[in-house]
DNA sequence: ATGGTAGGAAGCCTA
């Protein structure tokens, strides 16, 4: 089964995009990052008449996540433990045939030295305290989304640009390092280990035709998943389109 | 050249 995750920021903007990739590429499973609308307003018939079943967790006008998928979509979980006053739609889970599915929309965190990059740590470590508890229940896990993390230089366009950045500071890839070292596949990456393997290329200053982008979008598997990974990979198509997300989707092959 | 673009909201915030 092919499982792919695509930060659309806006899924009413990318309706279309998103139809058209739903048709053309069929994937099995799509988990969906800055759908940024409440769950009543989702446009859940638009896509269950392509053949899916839909499950959200959104909120007005930022964040929210959801997760598509062509069979039952079962033992759906909202938030991430930890923090009761946490109000922000970034993270839900459910279980479609024998896999565990988590749609996860990291915070940013920038600028540096602010609250939003504390919340984005508390935020990495809260992750960790859940995937740990996956891990221990020996799930076939595949927590996909948008990461707000570039693992390495390889990962980046400029990394001297990017050394201050929330994406690619220290304590960001330690927490994501702390997190893939709990036991976790990285699988583009594996893959994949050369450089310029971009998922996210900004709106501005022409980073698209330049190539300027960053890897921040990542499916990470637990090892009963990662025993059954076969190909993993970056569809840069959709990016290059009219009216495009600044994310592309990214995709793994599970065998059945 | 401390800019630029996109989306949703509402006359700015987030990315």
């Amino acid at each position: 089964m092919r499982i792919a995750t695509w930060n659309v920021n806006s899924v009413k903007a990318r309706l279309p995009h998103l139809r058209g990739y739903l048709r053309e590429e069929a994937p099995d499973i799509v988990l969906l990052q800055e759908t940024k609308v409440v769950d009543e307003a989702f446009p859940a018939l638009e896509i269950e008449e392509l053949g899916y079943n839909v499950a959200v967790h959104g909120q007005k006008t930022y964040n929210g996540v959801a997760i598509l998928a062509k069979r039952p979509i079962e033992d759906v979980v909202r938030g991430l433990d930890g923090d009761a006053a946490d109000g922000q739609a970034r993270y839900m889970e459910g279980t479609v045939g024998t896999v565990r599915v988590a749609s996860i929309y990291l915070p940013n965190g920038n600028p540096v030295g602010t609250d939003k990059f504390a919340y984005k740590l508390s935020w990495m470590a809260r992750l960790r305290d859940r995937v740990k508890e996956l891990l221990e229940e020996e799930e076939t896990c595949v927590l996909g989304g948008d990461y707000n993390a570039c693992p390495a230089d390889i990962d980046v366009y400029d990394p001297p640009a990017f050394a201050d950045d929330a994406l690619c500071r220290p304590e960001t890839r330690n927490l994501f390092r702390s997190l893939v070292f709990l036991g976790l596949t990285d699988a583009v990456r594996a893959f994949h280990p050369e450089p310029g393997v971009y998922s996210y290329w900004d709106y501005q200053r022409g980073a698209w035709p330049k190539d300027h982008g960053l890897r921040i979008d990542h499916l990470l598997l637990t090892p009963p998943a990662a025993d059954r990974l076969r190909a993993a990979d970056v569809d840069r198509r959709p990016r290059g389109r009219e009216k495009a997300s600044d994310h592309t989707p990214v995709w793994c092959e599970i065998e059945e």
